[in-house]
DNA sequence: ATATTACTGTTGCATTTGCAACAATAATAA
DNA sequence: TTATTATTGTTGCAAATGCAACAGTAATAT
């Protein structure tokens, strides 16, 4: 079922440093990882810890566009010149893998085997982060706040049914797009119908 | 700027046709192209018209995820098993090209030189994809329905800032994930306000 | 250790939004 | 043509939501 197994990952890490120029980085708590731009076409791939796509509008409002873990991936050609200003931020120590879009599309001179499989495996890496994209879309396309939250809980529990808060709850406010005090204010209501059961930062989830 | 142009598209029908397997396949208004499967994994290109990726869930509710168009690539593989079911649905006539994912991630038996070209299209055709759904994750993030509407209308204008709803409010409402009577409402405040212009289904953008 | 900043939890209140219902019109089918 | 179904436009109302403000706690910096 999973396009992507950790065998296939762990060879695609030594054909990139095989066959394209790579340029791996540590960056530590909210640290910029990569903006938007329209000449230095890069291509992330997250080796080690978390990051976010965050956006900033002209008002100065603040939007948690996605959450990136290891093993995804993340580019500026993702994104449209807009207004808004969208940037790639870590979130704890992050190590990230740079891969020029350039060396991508173009056939790497000495027609080494390694070029086929890292394109091959940056497809399938797209196709998972288009899902994960897809999965972002049918969150927000819940109508209340609270399918919104049982949706992003029910996707994160663990097989105990629990959630762990690790970030914070303004983070999930942010994410889920609603308001942090009406957040609280639902996690409260869905505790006293029995959906769940909530201990400070550990949710359990019970429908 | 743009990562595709036509040259590049039409070379990659031809070079598609010279390489892997594809089925060519045409559809009348609100017929199923693809539902999801594990099993048979395809990828979608329309070569024309226009499609939607819907989604219904088991109370019945139905919401417009996607819209896509010519030139758009879609897939089953994009989404993951789920309570929801969801369909690409052809919103008029619309031709499709399938690709069979299994004939893309092996190599071709005869070495031939299209295939690396054609993943590269491919992979082109996922970043652009991955585009338009980071524009869609950015409408959703507006805090209003007149913020949505907004947006909404200044990426779909024409050069005189004219859009014609080609499709219906109502369409239009299930894409905005908003209730319809809200968004006419809407729609007259921002005419009151002088933002649009309206006259039925031709809407002038002023701000 | 202390100061400073950030997050949590709560509430009242105003506003926005969705829902329901309806008539009027437009589009489609018989 | 006529009947049937879908869309548009409108409104009252109830419910959901965001906003603002605040105290209390936790985390971080000095």
């Amino acid at each position: 079922m999973k396009t992507l197994d950790e065998t296939r990952l762990l060879q695609f890490k030594k054909n990139l440093s095989s066959c394209v120029n790579i340029k791996s980085k540590t960056f530590y708590n909210k640290e910029l990882i990569l903006s938007y731009s329209p000449i230095k076409k890069k291509i992330g791939f997250i080796t080690e810890g978390k990051a976010n796509i965050v956006k900033t509008d002209k008002e100065g409002n603040t939007t948690i566009m996605r959450d990136l873990k290891e093993n995804d991936i993340f580019s500026n050609l993702f994104f449209q010149d807009s207004e808004d200003e969208i940037y790639i931020i870590s979130n704890g120590k992050t190590e990230v893998i740079f891969i020029d879009y350039y060396n991508i599309i173009k056939n790497c001179n000495q027609n080494c085997p390694f070029h086929n499989s890292i394109v091959l495996t940056l497809f399938d890496l797209l196709i998972e982060d288009n899902k994960q994209q897809n999965e972002k879309i049918e969150l927000l396309s819940k109508r209340t706040v609270e399918e919104k939250i049982l949706f992003f809980l029910k996707q994160r529990m663990n097989e105990n049914n629990i959630f762990k808060v690790t970030t914070s709850y303004k983070a999930i406010a942010e994410y889920l797009f609603v308001d942090r005090s009406n957040l609280m204010r639902e996690l409260k209501k869905m505790e006293e119908k029995g959906l769940i059961e909530r201990y400070e930062k550990t949710i359990k989830i019970l429908s």
